[in-house]
DNA sequence: GCAAAAGTGTTTAGCTTACACCCATGA
DNA sequence: TCATGGGTGTAAGCTAAACACTTTTGC
């Protein structure tokens, strides 16, 4: 184990970050349009260069705030912000996954409720939510630049695969789901967040009793809404609880 | 999103071995004594620089070669190598984590059948199987060394944690536990595997009938053998399924 | 009233659990 | 013969799946 501190060859170490949301029914990430050569004008995942003296956590949360203003919170550290929900994925380093230089990136995945529009910098045109399935599918037929849908730059549609994944079934048995509730929400909201990721249709019976039956899963918000029409719905919060077992029970595609 | 290739701060990366296995039913991780600054004498896990060309799976590999003789089997490349499981488990970032040098790791998790000993470069009195609980527990009362167990160097007792949570619950869903044992095995063999990763007793009947009952999960080797005394058992080849659906169930602590 | 969504009750099937019991070998 | 571990059978209890049914709103 040679660990001479003298020799080592250089890397630049960035976080890329897999941004999901539920928007009208149907699992979104945010993208980027690149301004800059290598992939110029292609849609990337959000991201940037790890300072010197930040913890890679800390970068994620940076860069999330400043793509979208979002206030990660950290499971890690309780009480450090709230909002999104943010834990790191994995790490990519392929030496020719960037054709400019060595790059290591650390991919975070972060899940946040429906937000009002993406900014990136100012530039309003630059950031959008897209429907995942648009974005993997592109990477069959890929290239075709219509007017957004095209591959990814650089290996992101891997690092979005992994990280819509990751999401799929995570929300199996945790509370997960909740992030990407507004922080009041009913069961049918929950629900509908669930068939969105696994774009599946789930029985809002069996659904509501497997949910409320969990303890300290959800707590009771006072509060009812009609906002989804019908008979008016109680609120709830997400309760103290994060694992759920036993987990949701994905079904067959 | 600034990415100016010419303005970033320079990292070294590196990558860390979790190699774990189960000997004289016990679940035990590979750790090599430190030879020079900082921490040294302390044990710590096997590891090293990533290499300029060379992708951050092959590093680990390379590593575990180095320091092991294995060969990995990565799930993602079928046929590359039989023997030891190998997956990236998490990268740890924190900027005082090194104290010479800002250090990026990205560590990878190895699930070994037992092993006859280490060789560790020539140096046999360098590197041992330690049990996992004997290691972390160090870290409450650390300092202590006393002949070997004394705190792990570096962050390393968080990422040999992460190692060991990550084992112990993804046996749950999947066929992992079988990288444990040789290449064939019994169902009781099997058994002790989950006993001693999950540190719990398990009932033989009822684990018989759920591994042998799950398809395409065991494939009968043809033989039997009386290695354990008693009835002779059928011997079994790990099968293609990979999923454990319904899942095996870790019953509380 | 009617549509729509929320929530409850009930039945059935499958699975886990616990444990009684038999099988095949070595000492 | 006995101890040891391998393997099968069975009944109780829990859970999910499917679906009939009632409740409460907006239009």
């Amino acid at each position: 184990m040679p660990y001479d501190p003298s020799a080592f060859p250089p890397f630049a170490v960035t976080v890329d970050l897999v941004v999901l949301t539920v928007r009208r029914h149907a699992l979104c990430a945010l993208v980027v349009r690149r301004g800059e050569q290598p992939y110029q004008g292609r849609w990337a995942l959000p991201g940037g260069f790890v300072r010197g003296e930040e913890d890679l956590t800390a970068a994620a949360a940076r860069e999330l705030a400043e793509e979208t203003g979002l206030c990660a919170h950290d499971p890690a550290e309780p009480g450090a912000g709230n909002g999104a929900h943010l834990e790191q994925l994995a790490t990519y380093g392929d030496p020719k996954r960037d054709p400019r230089m060595r790059v290591v990136s650390v991919a975070h995945l972060v899940l946040a409720p429906d937000l009002p529009a993406p900014r990136a910098g100012g530039d309003a045109n630059s950031a959008r939510w897209a429907p995942v399935d648009e974005l993997l599918d592109a990477e069959g037929g890929f290239e075709r630049d219509a007017e957004g849908s095209a591959a990814l730059a650089f290996d992101h549609a891997r690092i979005l695969a992994d990280g819509v994944e990751r999401a799929r079934s995570k929300i199996e048995y945790s509370s997960l789901a909740t992030a990407f509730c507004p922080p009041e929400f009913t069961v049918g909201e929950l629900r509908r967040v669930y068939e969105a990721v696994w774009g599946v249709a789930l029985d809002p019976r069996n659904f509501h009793r497997k949910v409320t039956g969990t303890p300290g899963f959800l707590v009771p918000a006072g509060g009812t809404t009609t906002r989804q029409g019908g008979r008016p719905a109680q609120l709830f919060r997400a309760g103290g609880a994060t694992l759920l077992n036993p987990p949701m029970l994905r079904p067959e595609v």
